[in-house]
DNA sequence: ATTAGCACTCAGGAATGATGAGTGCTAAAC
DNA sequence: GTTTAGCACTCATCATTCCTGAGTGCTAAT
């Protein structure tokens, strides 16, 4: 049954007033604040009919109405006005985005700690390496005659490095065979191709090398292994003390330590963005997780590129600020995306003069 | 004045009953507790004394004794005995050490962490960037026609990269006339040697190139400016709801707060620390930063090596457990010390089998 | 269909009182 | 002189009670 043009704006009005205030909301406050020109009377009956449906709650016989996680669900879909953001916030995240420097994980983590930020509720990014991933190129740096460093390279052009220390000399071109050793060998290889003889093979060809090989594919594979399995940045879990409905220290510290501790599950929670639209909001019971089933979780999805996703979201009370944190969230996604996807340059203009 | 050996013995009782109750402490337990045979009465007495000179507090007069700061002061320069760690403890910090890539910032961050879920109280770590560093080498990696990767590496042998991608195409000798320029003309130089001037000369040297140079340049001045200005991880901060001092909200948020977000601030706090000994205790008003003046921190420090010192530490209530609280984090610093200045190998030794 | 009016409900805060842990002091005992 | 038993006193905490006011649901009039 669609509800009456009426009942939407008081529904509509219950919600926005109770997302500001975390207050029950009266029919005499109603009766002022909804664009209705009815008596309290009348909106109370229309309230009664709203609470019937089960688009409204009351926490006791002599409070006003809240919103039930239906009432949510409808305003969210139906009644919702897209939120458009100020030049200036547009300017301050770009800004933001921009700055930083472009490695794929700080960047991850850095838009978690803006979009928490921009929010005031805690989130959440995380990266989903669906694919399985290759080494395309190793780098030995020598820095001095008892050490090296290894710069490896995967086909989606992540690039990690690690300091390796030796007990014994080592030389240039000592490193340069290594070098074309492990690129003959290793290079386009994934996880499972990697197979300890693979390695006692080339680490026969390269003679007396202190088992270097192994290292430096050990090494990689880590790497590949960290880069599939995926990683999960949260930010700005003190935000959750912000809001009234954690008061209780009890409910916070569950919730927190699900946000900081439980990364599998930070991960599971994630996964229905990842199907579907850009922006997804999950009200209270909807979400899978326990832990979640009242507080609501709002989720963009961005491209990494070579077709990896990745997403960002944002956690909160059911009584969460859905317009303005959809439209910054899926904003930030969306310069996530072009930031992964887009050149670098303007060229010519050194971008920073300090 | 020096304290008799029963006032000690009664101090040292109150201490660490109150540690562990956070209750205040009565004269009827601490006659059972304290290793004392007399009565409650005489105790009494003894309290009364140890209020008078300031080493304890009383909640509300018919309350029991708490530790003041002076209190757990004599208890930790005097009282405190020795934590020494199981075996099992050891075992589980270095397992966790060394498991982890050698990239600095991350093993300090997973220091960080570690020492959290160690202590259960929130953890930071921090390295301070006191010397003036230069970069020692320039490589450039193609990745494919239209972008490369630059990997920067510093006398004090961190190294960075980060992808560019141009709107041009590039060949493999350009870039390595690039990487030869970069490399004569930018290697040793400090960072406010690498003036604008010098880059333009450079560009033109190098030809048409799009301003790479600049480009590449402005990186490593990112990278020499973030390690000179070291940088601060806080973990676990949702420990803080762990502690009955801080059921109140607001007293929690302020903390967290600060701890999250003002990280000059906790940066500051840890000064006290690189002048001097190993670990140090800085107990409630002894904090410079107001936030602080009833926490305690515990502090330890570590070498980076080249003579670079970071620090690690632990904030928590006056009422905290400082024995065991700084035998762990002083094993930490030292095994991060270690990690820092030793080689890497058991050479021939796959180190990992997975 | 709307509204005024009224009785009713119930959370939240203030006031009150009982409980008990713990103290300080005094006077006796060692 | 030190220790201890004994006792009056203090004060946080908790439970109880009472009051107030916001907000409701229902009825009867418009």
């Amino acid at each position: 049954m669609e509800l009456s043009e009426r009942k939407k704006k008081i529904l509509r009005a219950v919600v926005e007033s109770y997302i500001q205030t975390a207050e029950p909301v009266g029919s005499k406050a109603l009766a002022e604040l909804a664009g209705v020109k009815v008596s309290s009377a009348t909106i109370r009956n229309e309230l009664a009919e709203l609470t019937e449906l089960g688009y409204l709650e009351q926490p006791h016989t002599s409070a006003g109405r809240v919103p039930s996680p239906q009432g949510y669900r409808l305003y969210v879909n139906e009644l919702m006005e897209e939120q458009r953001l100020s030049l200036e916030e547009t300017k301050q995240i770009n800004e933001a985005l921009h700055l930083k420097m472009r490695e794929l994980d700080k960047v991850i983590d850095q838009a978690g700690r803006m979009v928490s930020q921009l929010t005031n509720y805690p989130a959440f990014a995380l990266t989903e390496g669906a694919r399985r991933l290759t080494i395309r190129r190793f780098d030995l740096i020598l820095v001095d005659e008892a050490s090296f460093i290894a710069v490896v390279m995967t086909d989606s052009s992540v690039v990690k490095n690690k300091l390796f220390r030796l007990p014994a000399q080592l030389s240039e071109p000592q490193l340069q065979l290594l070098t074309t050793l492990l690129n003959t060998a290793f290079v386009g290889k994934t996880l499972d191709q990697l197979t300890p003889e693979l390695m006692r093979v080339a680490e026969h060809a390269a003679g007396s090398s202190y088992g270097l090989i192994s290292l430096v594919v050990s090494f990689a594979m880590e790497v590949l292994d960290a880069l599939e399995s995926g990683a999960v940045y949260t930010a700005g879990t003190s935000h959750i003390l912000d809001h009234p409905e954690y008061q209780d220290v009890g409910k916070a510290q569950k919730l927190m330590s699900y946000l900081t501790e439980d990364r599998s599950l930070a991960q599971a929670l994630a996964l229905p963005a990842l199907e579907g639209d850009d922006t997804k909001i999950l009200i209270g019971p909807e979400n899978v997780a326990d832990e979640l089933k009242d507080t609501s979780v709002v989720l963009a999805s961005y491209d990494i590129g070579d077709g990896m996703k990745g997403v960002i979201g944002v956690v909160g009370p059911t009584r969460m600020d859905y317009a303005k944190v959809a439209a910054k969230l899926s904003y930030v996604a969306d310069g996530l995306s072009k930031l992964f996807g887009q050149p670098e340059l303007p060229p010519g203009t050194p971008e920073k003069e300090e």
